[in-house]
DNA sequence: ATGGAGATACGAAAACTTTCGTAAAATCCG
DNA sequence: CGGATTTTACGAAAGTTTTCGTATCTCCAT
């Protein structure tokens, strides 16, 4: 039986590597044909249009995409918001990588990077707002 | 040319998920012989000895692990720390799937589980302490 | 209508990861 | 010592992901 590592829930598989990057074009730019896809992708990467077509057809398969076939070039588009999917995976980073404790992430992540204070400020907002949710 | 995503810096390369099984062990246990970590796995999955074996050999063959091939069960540990580890693919998930941006990585982290308050001050002295390295 | 360009489907090779059988080497113990 | 047990090395099969060639289909410009 094969089995992928976060394959209790119900719903679309996860995304493999290549398939987040096919999916952060999506969220950047909105349902899009494969030309226009691959024209991004193709900017940062060498990779081949069909490779491209490939992905996105795997993805329509796995439920991890939808298509309007009735148009021409069809449009592809995520099936599941961009919060589902994130959330879904820095969870899944969270229990493999940090034994679950989200304090330790936040702060790998805090440190990983150099945030602007208004990134700060607005991390210290989310704070005080769950402070209130959980009183 | 075979290439893996995040392989741009030296060092050794990103571990797979069951590398990353492994490590968690390592992590946990400190330096230990391949059976005790397989008895740690077999505790949560079907797994055989000789996959363990396998896959810490591979590690070790990448630079992942360090073995200490003098004493009889051979001893085996990460040889780059827990930190390090956690920080590069909390980095690799914050560019490929948050573009970047920390605060939405943290945010949804915080919105991923329900954290305990001493968590959140935990976080919030964190933030604290990097206003005033920046300031 | 038709020929060519772009779009789509399909299959399979290549690359990578996971799994384990088998056998050789080392160690242990009676 | 000598057999049993554990450890280690090795190779390869199985599973998964990535890549693309080729063939077919669709559309539109002439």
């Amino acid at each position: 039986m094969p089995r992928r590592s976060g394959d209790t829930k119900s719903g679309p598989p996860r995304p493999t590597e290549s398939e987040v990057a096919i999916l952060a074009v999506l969220w950047d730019r909105g349902p899009s044909t494969v030309r226009q896809v691959y024209e991004i992708m193709s900017e940062r990467q060498e990779i081949g249009y069909t490779t491209v077509l490939k992905f996105m057809q795997i993805m329509t398969e796995k439920g991890l995409l939808k298509r309007d076939t009735s148009i021409r070039p069809q449009v592809f588009q995520p099936s599941e918001s961009q919060a589902k999917v994130q959330g879904d995976l820095v969870g899944d980073l969270l229990d493999r990588v940090f034994g679950g404790s989200t304090e330790s992430l936040v702060l790998r992540a805090l440190a990983a990077r150099r945030s602007r204070p208004d990134e700060l400020e607005a991390i210290r907002r989310y704070l005080d707002r769950v402070d209130e949710v959980e009183s």
